[in-house]
DNA sequence: CAGGATCCTTGACATAGATCAATGAGTTTC
DNA sequence: GAAACTCATTGATCTATGTCAAGGATCCTG
């Protein structure tokens, strides 16, 4: 069977949990397998969405820019999450950019399957409806850091998140370079050299290119809850 | 029959709309009708949600506070609208407070028995995807704002935007305080104060109290868009 | 391994906008 | 109708962070 290698991908899928066996081999029959280059962007601000994706590997980064061509990257997503859905839903158009990191696989799923899908299946939907809403609350966060939180806070709390993505490890490695950091947290690479230059010398953190050790973790707390001072 | 009012107004709701009338009435037989007073907190970040809200009458605003107590407001919702959803379907609890600014009216549905609905209605939860994609698009722009744009663009887009609301009048009332809407801009009043100061005095808006008059929209678009200084 | 290219760091400087403070206008309350 | 608020305006500073510039480190690629 052709879409066999396509249908596995589409079961180890969050989006997909729960479906019968049956949809997963539908939704492979629907699927288009996409490849990007490192750089390569999937689509623009403004595009119409004749449907949505879901990154299989590699590494998709969604951004808004500024008329001088500031970045502000709104998420990264990677194997297994979905990206561009908004616009199979609503107002049609993507409402901002999608550019692949590395080199990339992605399934393309076209919205008129889809839509039928979710009206057969409300499991699918509830899967959907759970990831919207995780969304949401990712960007009630990111409100909160760039309009309540300084600079030194956000980058605070970026190494406490990554913590934990290590499974509470303080040692840990950037995985982003320092300048798309910047642009994560809403600043500049020269804001984030400096703050990192602090925290080590302060004792804060231990970091060497983009191996970061955290050394004062309440630390961080503070600086990113309780908007304390570096 | 009792709760023939609370269908009446569920039935006008758009997050409702399309669905069969019976299902109308079960929705109106949960729903819990709730009366605030102007101030009154409905839920604050953190509380376990069991349900989510739609507003009959009056407004309620959607906002975080920082440590020092400044206030970034991320929605207004008037009604018809629903808030608090995101709640039900992840995560639990609510990721910012919610407060009503008038005295307001507002159904509560719990969430097992919309859930249940939501299984057995896909345009239910089509509905519920579409407001949550309106939502995000929503988030997509706020993020912009407040990381890419200076303060004057934020408030030249939002005063393009209430004159779009106002049907395309250039002549419209504020629909919130100056400091209200300082919140929703992500800075304080007295920087709104300024900026409408100077605008007044270009020639750009006309303005007193809460009456606005837009003489040059072409340049509260550059301000907006093209990042270009007051 | 040479040559680019990109990324990172650090310094000197500029500035948007926050903070602090004072006053005035408008509105609710008793 | 006076008092007590809340809201709006304006001025004088202060500061976090952006801008500009330069040098060094690091990483690909041929």
């Amino acid at each position: 069977m052709i879409s066999s290698d396509i249908v596995v991908h589409i079961k180890s899928m969050p989006i997909f949990k729960n479906l019968p066996s049956h949809n997963m081999e539908q939704l492979a029959s629907i699927a288009i397998d996409q490849h990007f280059r490192r750089g390569e962007i999937v689509f623009s601000e403004g595009d119409k969405g004749t449907g949505f994706y879901v990154v299989v590997s590699g590494r998709v980064k969604i951004f808004k820019l500024s008329f001088e061509g500031k970045e502000q990257i709104l998420h990264f997503f990677g194997p297994g999450e979905p990206f561009g859905e908004v616009a199979i839903f609503e107002g049609w158009r993507f409402p901002a950019h999608a550019q692949c990191v590395n080199d990339t696989r992605i399934f393309f799923f076209p919205r008129d399957a889809f839509v039928d899908l979710l009206k057969r299946h409300p499991t699918l939907s509830l899967n959907m409806l759970a990831i919207l809403s995780m969304r949401l609350r990712k960007f009630t966060h990111l409100v909160e850091d760039l309009s309540l939180k300084e600079v030194p806070g956000r980058l605070a709390a970026y190494l406490l998140y990554l913590r934990e993505r290590n499974g509470g490890r303080s040692f840990f490695e950037l995985d982003i370079s320092k300048s798309q950091l910047a642009s994560l947290l809403g600043t500049i690479p020269e804001t984030v050299s400096r703050i990192f230059t602090k925290m080590n010398k302060q004792g804060i953190i231990h970091s060497d290119g983009r191996h970061i050790q955290i050394l004062d973790a309440e630390r961080l707390r503070c600086l990113s809850e309780e908007g304390e001072r570096l």
